[in-house]
DNA sequence: TTAACGATTAACAAATTGTTAATTAAAACG
DNA sequence: CGTTTTAATTAACAATTTGTTAATCGTTAA
């Protein structure tokens, strides 16, 4: 192509691949939920068996953009080499295209995140171009010296995470098809500060109202589960409702 | 550089500029809104005498981002050239690359939206890439035969407007520094359609509360206009309040 | 039998919303 | 001047929703 303009050197596409471990709190108990970022190690030589740049150092995965493909099918194809997994919904949220970010050049990142359920990251397995494949919490993840400027990205990444929980059905995609109301409240929390999330009188009272989700029946009756607690709890789904706010209409927090 | 991988033929950064119009409706009167963007018209030559891509379609403004640039520093020396104006808040929200976009190449354009005040855009400018520059209403915008891929454009970038609009306070741009609240209403009303805010009962007794908001006063005492109304009306300006919903605390629209 | 405890439900005051009607203030008209 | 007109509020009241504290319910385990 003939053009007076330079050209990039590189387009990458990178994944911040959330996911929400459950330690168990003993028996009958809602587990204790936590926001986890699954990084990668990045391998000391390349493709090629040169040095790699940013060798050793903790990553986001991803990788070049191939002239045939989008960055987000670059980041479904990353994605599916890492964890196995795909059909997950992949969301763009930044680029980040600082002149000075890569030294190898001008190398424009496609950002993404996605959430996978823990259970699809159990079986996530190295690459070519990593060591090592981790979950982090996002207190350990920002404290480690990471490659690039990912560090931003992540806190972009984490941003959007929660906006994204607080402003849509986002932690539909962190729970199993059907929960009880503790486990929704339990995601919700990991994110969010609210009191009428962390207030179980008025979670419990409003849950069961929200246009989006819907209690799980068997035989026209309520089906239940006691998976988390001796006495049954109502299972619910998500419905395919997609809720508007507005700043004009609703009561404001703060 | 040395690398495997292709590299991309060129790297662009594209323009949505909004504005909202005020059509006059009589003396004493609120003028009636309407949400506009600005288009160019692509040039039949390129920069060097060449027949141009796309020559004497309507297009976003936009160009190529240099190497020692970012493709939002880009879009702020695109605009300043198109229209005088810096200092905007130019927002990201989306990247197109799909490989068959551009005949040209494999060329990724970052897409922004910028909200500028009508008489910003009154001394706009063609310079070389454009033969003409006007605003559009959306529905005349979207009729047009739209350079590239740029229809797709336009629309996510009003689906962006009509969100930012009702979650952010977005119209703040829109208006001048005070202003009265038929004025906000207009312009709310121009992307959104809410009963809460259409009626103005219910509006005129909720926009005062508003944390976002504020009555401006003149010597203590406050601070009216009749630019628009015979009966002196209120005027007010946005705070630097963010305010924060979440459809788990809030009553959802219908 | 009873203690424990998560999962609700109840209860009630306070705040917000939906809706319809009234009031106010200045300009324009006769 | 008094009246009409029109946008800008304010009032009023029922219906909902929220904030908060307390009670109930249904199992398991001691």
């Amino acid at each position: 192509m003939k053009n007076k303009f330079q050209t990039p050197d590189g387009y990458t596409s990178d994944i911040a691949v959330f996911t929400i471990t459950s330690e168990s709190n003993g028996e009958y108990r809602p587990p204790i939920k936590s926001l986890k970022i699954m990084l990668i190690k990045r391998s000391e030589q390349d493709h090629e068996g040169n040095p790699n740049i940013e060798a050793g150092k903790w990553a986001l995965p991803g990788g070049f953009v191939q002239p045939y493909e989008t960055a987000l099918q670059a980041a479904e194809r990353k994605l599916k080499e890492e964890t196995g997994v795909d059909g997950l919904r992949i969301k763009h949220f930044g680029v980040y295209d600082s002149p000075s970010r890569d030294k190898r050049g001008w190398i424009i990142s496609n950002a993404h995140y996605v959430i996978a359920n823990e259970s699809s990251l159990k079986n996530r397995k190295t690459t070519y171009d990593a060591q090592d494949i981790q979950l982090f919490s996002m207190e350990e993840a920002l404290a480690l010296n990471l490659a690039f400027d990912h560090r931003s990205i992540i806190d972009d990444a984490l941003w959007f995470i929660k906006k994204d929980m607080a402003l849509t059905t986002l932690a539909k995609h962190f729970l199993p098809e059907v929960f009880v109301l503790s486990e929704l409240q339990g995601v919700l929390l990991t994110v969010l500060d609210d009191p009428a999330i962390s207030t179980d009188a008025a979670f419990f009272r409003k849950a069961p109202t929200l246009p989006f989700i819907e209690a799980v029946l068997e035989n026209g009756k309520p089906k239940k589960s006691n998976a988390y607690s001796k006495t049954p709890a109502q299972l619910y789904r998500f419905t395919d409702y997609q809720p508007i706010v507005s700043v004009y209409r609703n009561k404001l927090k703060g």
